[in-house]
This record gives C-alpha cells, sequence and structure tokens, in this order.
DNA sequence: GCTGGCACTCGAAACGGCGGAGTGCCAGGC
DNA sequence: GCCTGGCACTCCGCCGTTTCGAGTGCCAGC
C-alpha cells in the first residue's frame, strides 16, 4: 500500500504531466504544489511508485509520466467528478432544447459533448431493442406494395417496404393495423414476437401470407436495429493528440470508422454507471493510447443507450466525467420530454 | 497558347507528382516519359511554364510541382475521366445492393467511396425539396397529439410532433389526411404550399385550428429540411496527406464537421455535370490545399442530391472522377428501383 | 526518514561540412 | 530558330559532432 505522501505525488505527477503535456520531474513538482519535501524526498517516493508501475520514465534520465496503471489509480482513488458550471449547465440546456427531432437531438449533443471536453464524442442512438413501440403504421403505396413505420418511444421512426405476391385490400389492412396496434403499443420491443405470433391466423387465408410478411419484416427491423447506429463528432480535437502525429492518430481515425468499435467503445454494460476505460484496457490496438469515458443515458430510470468521449489517456479525467454526466443528464431530459 | 510538347511537358510533371509526391526536375522527366528531347530542352520549357504560373518551385534550385492553376489546365484540356474495370463495377454494385433503407444507402455509398478513392467521402441525402411527396400520414399519439410522417419518393421519412390546444377527432384526422394525400401525392416538394392552402375552410370551424397547425408544420418541415443532412467518411484517408501534418489537417478536420461548408463544397449547381475545385478555387480557407471532384446523383433523370470526394489537390484526377461518377450512376439507379 | 550535494546520463538543439539533384546560361550543331 | 551537351552555381537534406541542461541515483550528514 502506497503512503499519502506518494499518493500526493502520484496526483501531482498526473495533474502536471496533463497540464504541459511533458514528463515532470521532482524538482518542478516541488516548486509547482506545495508538498512540504524537498526533491530528492521526491525522487526517492518516484523511484518507488516506478517500481510499482504507476509512472515510468520516457528514457533514463528524463522526468516521469503516468503509466495506464498510473492513470488507474489516480481515476479510482483520487479524481472526482467535476461538476460543471452553472454557465456551462445553462448552455448545454439551451444548446439542446433547440432540438427539433431525434436526429437533431443526438446531431446536438455530439457537437455540445466535442465542443465541451475538446474531445471527440461518441452518441449512440437510443436502442430500440431497450424501448417501447408507441405506433406501427401500415400504408399502401401500391396495390401490393406496403410500406411499414414504425415509431418508438424514443421518438426514433423506421421504415421498411413490403412487397407482396397479391393485392392487399384496404379494409385488410386497416384491420391489421388496428389489431396490430392494440397489442403491440406500449410494449417493449423485446417483448412484441410471442404477442404477434398467432396474428395471421385470424385473417382469411387469402390474406395471410402478405400479413405474415409484415409480421416478419416487422420482426426483421427488431432484430437489424440491435445492430445500432452512432454519430460521432470532433475529430479536429484529435490533432490536441500528441507531436508525434501521423503514427498516433492514423488508427485512432480508422478504429473510429469502424460502428462495430464504436459500439463495443461504449461499452455492453448495462447499467447507467459511468465508465473509464485507459488505453491497454480498450481491446483495440490503435486505441491504446486512447481512453474512453462512457455512460448510459435514458428517458427514465433505465438508459436505453450510451455516450461519451474519446481522448487522450493523458486527459482531465475529473473535467471530462463531469462534462460527460451532465450531458448524459440533459440529454435523458430531452427524451422524456419529447 | 503553349505548345504540344509544353503541354506534355506539364502533364508528366503532374503525373509524377502526383505519383510521387516529391518534386520533379527535369532528368527525371525526361528517364520516365519518352518526350524525345533532352533534359536542357525541357528545362527551358519548364521555366516557361513557370513564367506562366502552372508550376511553380518550393524553393531555387529543387524540382517543380504544378500550382493549382496548372491543375486546372490539365483537368480541363488532358484529363480524361477514367472508367473503372469492371471488376470494381461489380463490387459497387453488389455492396450497394445490399442496403435496407436509405439511411444504408447513403451509409455504404459513404464508405464506398472513400474506399473507391483513398480519400474523404462527402454523400448529401436526397434533397426533400426537389423530391416528390410520396405519402403524408397523421397519427394520433393522444387526443391533442399529432405526428406527422412524410415519406418522400427517395424514400427519405421525417416526422414531426404537433400539440393541438383541442382534442382532434379521428374521423376528422382520417379526413384530412385523405383530403392532403389526395392533393399532394406524387407532387414535387415546392408545388405543395398553393395545393393546401385552402383546406382549412373545408373544415368544421372547431377544427380549423388543428387542421392550420398540421399544415403549418407540413410547410415548415419543407423549409427547414432544404438545410440539407450530409454524411462524411473515410476521414482516415486524410493521413495520406503531407507530412507536414498537422498544420495541413487540422483545418480540413475542422471544415469538414461544419455542414454548411460541406454543403457549399458540394457547390450549388443544380447541373448534374461534375465539377472539380481545385485547391484556392474553394472559397474555405483550410481547404486551400485540397480539391473537390463533386457531381449530382438522382433517381431520375435529374439530381437530387451530390456527391463527392475531398482530397489534397495533388490527386489523381482521372482516377477520382471515374470513381465519383460510377458511383453516383449506380446510387441513382437503386434509388430509382426502391 | 528527510535533506543537500555531487557526479553522471542522455536527449534535444545547435553547428558545420558534404553530397547530390536541380537549375540557368552559353556556345555549338542540325 | 530550335535543340543539345557542358559547366558553374545554388541550396536542401543528411550526418556526425558538440554543447547544454534537466533530471537522476546515490551518499553522507542531520
Amino acid at each position: 500500500m502506497l503512503s499519502e505522501r506518494r499518493l500526493e505525488v502520484l496526483r501531482a505527477i498526473v495533474q502536471d504531466y496533463v497540464g504541459t503535456e511533458e514528463p515532470v520531474g521532482s524538482k518542478a513538482l516541488t516548486e509547482r504544489h506545495s508538498l512540504g519535501v524537498s526533491p530528492a524526498t521526491v525522487r526517492n517516493d518516484m523511484a518507488v511508485l516506478e517500481d510499482e508501475g504507476y509512472i515510468a520514465q520516457p528514457h533514463t534520465s528524463a522526468g516521469r509520466i503516468p503509466t495506464d496503471k498510473g492513470y488507474r489509480l489516480f481515476v479510482d482513488k483520487m479524481a472526482g467528478v467535476k461538476p460543471l458550471s452553472s454557465a456551462e449547465r445553462r448552455a448545454i440546456q439551451n444548446f439542446l432544447d433547440g432540438a427539433v427531432d431525434l436526429d437533431d437531438v443526438v446531431a446536438r449533443t455530439v457537437r455540445l459533448l466535442a465542443q465541451l471536453t475538446r474531445q471527440v464524442a461518441v452518441v449512440q442512438y437510443p436502442s430500440l431493442t431497450r424501448s417501447s413501440v408507441r405506433h406501427v403504421e401500415l400504408l399502401a403505396l401500391a396495390p401490393a406494395r406496403i410500406m411499414l413505420v414504425l415509431i418508438t418511444d424514443t421518438g426514433r421512426v423506421e421504415q421498411r417496404l413490403i412487397d407482396c405476391q397479391a393485392p392487399v385490400g384496404e379494409t385488410v389492412l386497416a384491420d391489421l393495423r388496428a389489431r396490430l396496434n392494440s397489442r403491440v403499443v406500449g410494449r417493449r420491443f423485446a417483448d412484441v414476437p410471442p404477442l404477434v405470433q398467432d396474428l395471421p391466423e385470424s385473417f382469411d387465408p387469402d390474406d395471410r401470407p402478405a400479413v405474415a410478411g409484415v409480421l416478419a419484416t416487422l420482426l426483421e427491423t427488431l432484430v437489424e436495429q440491435t445492430e445500432e447506429r452512432i454519430m460521432l463528432g470532433g475529430a479536429a480535437n484529435l490533432t490536441r493528440f500528441n507531436h508525434d502525429f501521423p503514427l498516433t492518430i492514423r488508427p485512432v481515425l480508422e478504429a473510429l470508422e469502424e460502428q462495430m468499435v464504436l459500439l463495443k467503445l461504449l461499452g455492453e454494460a448495462t447499467d447507467s454507471a459511468m465508465t473509464v476505460r485507459i488505453g491497454h484496457e480498450n481491446f483495440h490496438e490503435g486505441l491504446n493510447s486512447t481512453s474512453v469515458v462512457a455512460v448510459g443515458y435514458g428517458s427514465g430510470d433505465e438508459a436505453v443507450a450510451k455516450l461519451g468521449v474519446v481522448g487522450p489517456t493523458r486527459m482531465d479525467y475529473p473535467g471530462t466525467m463531469g462534462a460527460v454526466r451532465a450531458v448524459a443528464r440533459y440529454v435523458g431530459q430531452i427524451l422524456a420530454e419529447s
């Protein structure tokens, strides 16, 4: 177990390194923080911290920088979540309040997060799986062509075209629409399949293929959309990264372009606690020198999706965590209202 | 007017520079191209080309690189559009055929373009303004709450919530839905306003406020959506840029994050001819060392939106133009089918 | 267990010399 | 009149050397 002062030294190192982006030495440390001890003592502490793997030196006789393990300790034990100023909070609310639809909410959220944290922001669209059905609409575009529109309680709209072999009467369609809605409106998405299974049987045999087709498309939409969409913004902030540019930034940009990677980044954990993944804790190579701060958000008490930011491991964790948490809360509110 | 051979020299310089990314000298030129003259002659030609502003030297006694004006001449007079190989074309078709909805079409198109050209791809969503109405749907979510869903012939769906002061009967809603659709289905978006202006008058006075509200929202949706959406991909390809990295890439990334800039980039020209904007021809600072190749695409003979790529001025123009044109054509086909 | 002192290490920046690719110009040839 | 080979010159990029300074580890003393 590390002594109180050694933790303090680690904290100072993290803070200074985050600020200056340069390895920090013992002398500089004592000058900028009032630790009450001399550089020599700090050197001894540093030697211990290095032995334990919390800090490292880029090369012999240079200052120290925190390791992933060092950041982890800092985040777990020492870093609070820095609340935003009331001005910032007002700005968030104003900005999000102007949104006209779900797309707009997500787009604004991404820009907001990126601006606030000066990092790359990632926002997942509210998931269909965990949300519930607000309405199902069926439109006859042509005699044998139906459009299915699915509206969720998070304001998301999905549409699908269905080609039927035979024409479908308007009354049949209206009937199906009514029955379908009476069964599924208000239901969680995952609960829908068993509720509609027997629907075709109650229709005239001639119409059953069409009904079955509609149901199949509906269920398919479910499944397809568990593969969720994500919006990303603030890529220009990547240029704030290290100076050894191309090598650092390239793989990050590449990783960020892959939906799958992004989804995994936000984490599969369902709980709404904030997760911080630091450096190598990210499975994905190329994101080894980045950290991800993510949290769930939702209209009610349960998270329907996640959002977060991706930045260098050398980031201002308390500030970033504060911003992420605040934005998530406000987005949740907005969704609940609409 | 430049002699035939001098044009040939310019072409050779452009091609070599695009390939090697290094200033090209007279000796190297004669070795790699059979111009039939000696380096000394080429030097003379180069001096002339430089006087005319088509090429420049980064510093005295280095090779030459093309200027924006040089690229312009190259594109206008010498560069054909290089058709894709049949294998590439088959790949495009296969890839795009798998799309399930409009979002998916756009997303796939962006990835395809980025991969094909190894540059940043930009695809504009089919515009509401220039497309026509396929269906308008009105749903009563609550007694005094209506959802308006607008479906266009390009498969785009927009939805809006409308709060009415008083409850609206289901029959009234059905009536409005029917009349609205009979008037506007199949109409170009720009033609809609006059067609619905007198609708409220034919309803019971009690219902007129609600009807007016619906119409207002519909027309508003029109206007709002002339501010169009855009999708972007392949940002990682920016790392292929120059070696003097951060300075070059930073402003580009920033510019690409602004919807407005992107929209202007694609060009306001309505015609479907391909536009190539080179270096300083782009109004936007920060895009001064990039070129934009854009073209319209659409389901019919008229363009409903644009797509294109952004890359370094030093790009393979014939190849890029070929890829952009081919992708635009296939996307148009896909849209026409759905 | 903390401190001041000291010798040592090593990277970053500054310096200088060298080589080579490229140029401009000129005199001669087709 | 245009092309060509030759020549002197320029200047960037590379490389080895030197210097400088921040930082370290260790030790003896309080």
